[in-house]
RNA sequence: GCGCUCGUAGUCCAGUGGAUAGGACGUUGGCCUCCGGAGCCGAAAGCGUGGGUUCGAUUCCCGCCGAGCGCACCA
């Protein structure tokens, strides 16, 4: 049992039998919860109930700590305070400590994997981009953010699908093979023939792509028509970008479960989703098209679904493939999207609302904007004109490690000015570096200290770490799963991020202050298993960011 | 105008209904005869603003000010 139910357990006794003494008045008391003070001398672990009941039991709250302290006991606890407004503070007896320290070491390979639950699968869908381009930045950030959060999902316990939504219905792919077909005509002297399309894609991949198509295949597409020609390239081309796409998001650690197709959905799905509906009135007809009463939902309009001209808009596409999620059966179904997109949030749980499903099942998670400074300027993000910086280009100028690392530690909902001179000239200084700087030197260590035939063993005597750094550390290890279970439980890897950055901290420290080699072989062995414990962590966690765990830099 | 997200040291960001609000960069004072100095220890400096709820608000609610984004029969 969990040494913090066992004291919960002890608090509601010794509430209970203060009570039955007349000590407290009868009273509804509220949820125990336990915290991890703020501070090494308030105690290993804290209580507000005493604050918490003050109103319940119109007392002042530390005259109900005093009772409850006086009545709280157990072989493990050495002392109980009361500080501040009506803190309880429980100090635990250090065998407490290190023998939890203990049943980590003995099974270290699971330290940081939560049980699995037993339940429907998570699904988070993420990315998403449109295969007509190289993914940008913006881009990076939510294959960053999601990647690290389907990671921490499963660290955590929880069964996880991650998706890919490829838009590859729709006018984007028209415009995508009209783009390729201009560059195709131009490259082989007809620009005359085809005028650049008005939405057209400007990047230098369209041309990359057409002048792929002549070196294979030459001018024999010139005999077909222009609508033939379209028809060819539109396949050519979704199948080059969607190749990119995936070349990108492997480079940057980022691997999903489900590839699903837009096209997959038109025009069975789509259709039967919009008659069940028109079946239930949430669906209705006006000026020619098919609109879908949103407003009933708090939408600022309703909206259209089926245009006048009887061709389905994205939101109709987007209705059927929610619906085709919630059918799938998940427990809970995450989306991650720019934040530019936010008000389309509105509208879609509209739909599923409609549709006869709870919407709060589905979570909306928004990464806000990336906006790159170089040379102290801002970069202008635009695809029509093709100046962006790709994603590729910044895992090129700075690495995969460092660009994850740089993504997660936000939170995602947080504005983020990424300055690409900075991070070049100065990636010295990126935090990720402190976090790998503390694995490769504690992988040294054990390369140094196996040569001396040292290594921690079965059974270290734990209880010789009494060292101020080392009980830090120690303290930090064992709130690590914890941490994956309420970064999970928030959504939010960038916990993770910050708890890996405070762990190395912690060893850095610790490493200052303590020789591990060249001390008493007791005291190295069991330092030894701490360093074996903390690098075991630190690789746990990078491992959830996606970030690597060199062994030497 | 309406909506969404956000305002935390000089700068960039964490974080929290409670005990002294953390860290990095920058500024600044120390630390290697020694396991990797990409490190450690110390100093100065901060919750936009006005109300409300609460025993207690930087956190929750409302107004104001400021920033970004969005308001299509585009995707």
């Amino acid at each position: 049992m969990d040494i913090k139910e066992v004291l919960i357990a002890a608090i509601k006794n010794a509430v209970q039998s203060a009570i039955e003494a007349g000590a407290l008045p009868e009273g509804e008391l509220p949820d125990i919860v336990l915290e991890v003070p703020p501070k090494k001398e308030l105690g290993d672990f804290a209580t507000n109930v005493a604050m918490q009941s003050a109103r319940a039991f119109h007392m002042a709250p530390r005259k109900i700590a005093e009772e409850i302290t006086s009545r709280v006991s157990g072989d493990w606890l050495d002392r109980v305070e009361i500080a501040g407004p009506g803190f309880i503070n429980f100090f635990l007896k250090s065998n407490v400590v290190y023998d939890a320290l203990m049943a980590i070491y003995k099974n270290l390979d699971g330290f940081g994997q939560l049980p699995e639950k037993d339940m429907a699968p998570i699904q988070v869908e993420y990315v998403s981009a449109n295969p007509t381009g190289p993914l940008h930045v913006g881009h990076g950030r939510g294959a960053a953010a999601g990647s690290a959060l389907v990671n921490v999902l499963r660290a955590a316990g929880y069964p996880v699908v991650a998706e890919y939504y490829i838009n590859d219905a729709g006018n984007q792919i028209n415009n995508l093979a009209k783009s390729v077909d201009h560059r195709y005509l131009e490259l082989l002297g007809k620009a005359d023939e085809a005028s650049f399309p008005e939405d057209g894609y400007h990047g230098a991949d369209i041309i990359d792509t057409a002048q792929r198509i002549i070196k294979r295949d030459g001018d024999k597409y010139l005999n077909m028509t222009a609508d033939e020609r379209m028809g060819v390239f539109k396949e050519l081309a979704l199948k080059e970008k969607l190749a990119a796409l995936k070349e990108d998001l492997e480079a940057f650690n980022v691997r999903f479960d489900v590839w699903f197709s837009e096209r997959t959905l038109h025009p069975e799905k789509v259709q039967s989703a919009c008659e069940a509906l028109k079946s239930n009135g949430k669906i209705y007809e006006q000026d020619g098209a098919l609109w879908l009463a949103s407003t009933q939902y708090g939408d600022d309009k309703d909206r259209v679904v089926i245009r006048d001209n009887g061709v389905p808009t994205y939101l109709a596409a987007d209705i059927a493939y929610h619906k085709d999620k919630f059918d799938r059966g998940f427990s809970k179904v995450i989306n991650i999207w720019g934040a530019d997109h936010h008000g389309y949030i509105c509208r879609v749980k509209a739909a599923i609302a409609a549709l006869g499903y709870n919407p709060d099942n589905l979570e909306v998670l928004l990464t806000q904007m990336v906006r790159l400074l170089r040379g102290g300027e801002l970069v202008k993000l635009s695809k029509r004109t093709g100046q962006t910086v790709t994603l590729a280009e910044l895992i090129e100028e700075v690495g995969t490690d460092a660009a994850r690392y740089f993504f997660i530690m936000r939170s995602m909902d947080s504005q983020l000015d990424f300055d690409l001179d900075l991070a070049k000239s100065q990636s010295n200084e990126n935090p990720v570096y402190y976090i790998q700087y503390a694995h490769a030197r504690i992988c040294s260590i054990f390369r140094q200290a196996a040569e001396n035939g040292l290594e921690a063993g079965e059974a270290p005597e734990l209880s010789l770490l009494t060292d101020a750094t080392e009980l830090a550390l120690i303290d930090k290890l064992q709130s690590y799963e914890e941490e994956v279970a309420k970064a999970a439980a928030e959504y939010a890897p960038q916990r993770i991020a910050r708890y890996a950055y405070e762990l190395a901290g912690e060893f850095h420290s610790f490493y200052n202050q303590c020789r591990i080699l060249g001390v008493d072989e007791k005291l190295a062995k069991a330092r030894l298993a701490l360093v074996k414990i903390t690098a075991h962590t630190i690789r746990h966690a990078l491992g959830i960011l996606g970030v690597s765990a060199p062994e030497k830099m």
